[in-house]
DNA sequence: AATTTTAACTAACAAGTGTTAGTTTATTGT
DNA sequence: ACAATAAACTAACACTTGTTAGTTAAAATT
């Protein structure tokens, strides 16, 4: 049972306020009257509001690409390499709906740390991509628009943190398993 | 060939600014300098920064209300319902994918209106889950878990505005099958 | 018991916010 | 040519923003 600094308290509370309004609408003395505080106090242990914002961002990029690293030396098909993405995104989002609502939507005031995420985030598609890609060439997957697969099934999966909270009867084993069968098979019968 | 009225540009010229931002982050001054002209200019033709916000993103929910309305009454499979829907999602996003941003991620600074705009999206979910729940009573769908089957559809339809900007070589009908078919039968080869 | 550390506080700042009032200038219709 | 309108302007407002400085009180460490 570890305990949260005080730190860890602040941005948790931010990364919520975040999610229900956006990081530009939200002060630093809405954080502060969420903790029962004021905000001046955020600063023994905060830097800055970017910080607390590039703290989210970064940290839940850099959990897919360690996540996709692991998937890429797993020795599968690809179509169960896209099973194991799918794993990710679920895991990892039901571990943080709050921050990856910060991930998808407020990138765009990163600062110093902006030009990191977009690497991440390219290298990371880029590899989807490339699981796509070869599951064409060795005939797993239909030879469609590559790009619209990828688009398709990377939305879907980005737009968990919207969902997740809603359907909290559903376990994530379960979860991943239902929305795998959909976005491979499709809900034809 | 009609041309612009002078609050139907600042309409626009805000709209642009506010898919690259979010709502919050984009002043009065920004839109005013992006027009060339003073921040208390804007006022001689709109009411309010709020009141921008609303006008671009009711009048978008109020289009999706009208085509699904459409949708219903047209005498198809439901199967052929989504693709309709689909079609729908590409249209009006390809006509405005700046607009579908606000409506994706600032719909909650609504004010006045927000009640309505949630009553909006309610029934229009209502019914799309709807057109679901007929097609696997018909056979026409695979009995899998509703909800997500309709989240997993939602959410690609709803990031269209990210991706259809990318993208301009793809003509608007051949996206709307292309994408039909994949969320209906899956890349599974 | 004395000292350092932690974490809150009050007060204030400079800059930026949406918006209003009143004015000026160019264009349009008579 | 004259009046009316449209659409810009300057100046200012009351308020909110992120952040800093300096202070205080309790808790932990010596």
């Amino acid at each position: 049972m570890k305990l949260e600094t005080r730190k860890e308290e602040i941005i948790n509370t931010a990364t919520k306020l975040f999610k229900e309004k956006g990081y530009s609408a939200v002060t630093m003395r809405d954080i502060a009257k969420a903790m029962g505080i004021k905000a001046a106090s955020l600063y023994n242990h905060i830097n800055s509001k970017q910080h607390i914002l590039t703290d989210i961002i970064i940290s839940l990029a850099e959990e897919f690409t360690n996540g996709m690293k692991t998937v890429l030396l797993t020795d599968v098909s690809n179509i169960e390499k896209l099973k194991l993405i799918v794993t990710l995104h679920v895991h990892i989002t039901a571990n943080n709906t709050y921050g990856m609502a910060s991930l998808n939507n407020d990138w765009m005031h990163l600062e110093e740390q902006l030009d990191y995420y977009l690497e991440l985030r390219d290298t990371y598609e880029n590899n989807f991509r490339g699981i796509l890609q070869e599951g064409i060439d060795n005939n797993e997957i239909i030879n469609s628009n590559l790009e619209i697969m990828l688009f398709s099934m990377l939305s879907t999966l980005r737009s968990l943190y919207l969902w997740i909270p809603k359907k909290e009867d559903l376990n994530t084993t379960e979860l991943s398993d239902n929305l795998s069968h959909i976005l491979i098979n499709g809900i034809n019968k």
